[in-house]
DNA sequence: TTGGTATATGAGCATTTAGTCATGCTACGA
DNA sequence: TCGTAGCATGACTAAATGCTCATATACCAA
């Protein structure tokens, strides 16, 4: 099945790909696994400084990922795609292939 | 189910999202849809610059994405993983819900 | 109104990375 | 052996992006 590939569809699935594609906003994902929170929070879960897990959150959020949620001084965020989780274990399914082929090309490291 | 989340991990799942989220990159593996081609047919099929593509491969490959087969001058690349495809079907399905989303937030834009 | 709290954002620096040019390397044919 | 084709790579530039500091904004309580 081939896929009409024009040059804006590819920047915006790529531009997906690439806001997951940062370990500290995998690690907020992560953190939300278990339920909305809010940003102090999520500060103290990934031990980030505050503007940047700001900033991340932004762009999470701007990708559709999370979802935004203010109350009170507060905001707080929640996953708003689970499907996020899939993409994970597919890539850590094809991550743990990856560096069980590279361990028998290297059998020392075995 | 919590997943165990060390940096190492992390940045390894990170750096592979990172590699899908370029759009020439995402145009090779496109490219590779119906088979092998060597570097000269992806340079045309994409329309860049030899060495840029050649560079771009290498990542693929570093990856496991691609894998690379040498036969004389040529060095031809083929899809390793097919498990890009189902990543880019859900990030695709994700991107179109995500679109309506912001459509029906935006109604002018209907 | 004043002061304090939670979050967002402007500005600047540092790092990474895509792209390009030139060149190197390897295999092959003459 | 020499020249050429196909691909890879060193060196460089430009742009994008993450991070941080300081400050702005929004809200609440006294």
């Amino acid at each position: 099945m081939k896929r009409d590939l024009n040059d804006e569809a590819l920047e915006l699935v790529a531009r997906r790909f690439a806001v997951l594609g940062e370990p500290m906003r995998l690690r907020l994902l992560h953190s939300l696994l278990d339920g909305e929170k809010n940003v102090t929070a999520l500060v103290e879960a990934t031990g980030g400084q505050q503007a940047n897990i700001s900033r991340h959150l932004q762009t999470l959020a701007t990708a559709g990922f999370v979802k935004r949620r203010r109350e009170g001084l507060q905001a707080f965020y929640a996953i708003a795609d689970r499907d996020v989780f899939r993409l994970c274990d597919i890539v850590c399914g094809g991550l743990e292939k990856h560096l069980q082929a590279q361990a028998r090309a290297i059998p020392s490291a075995r």
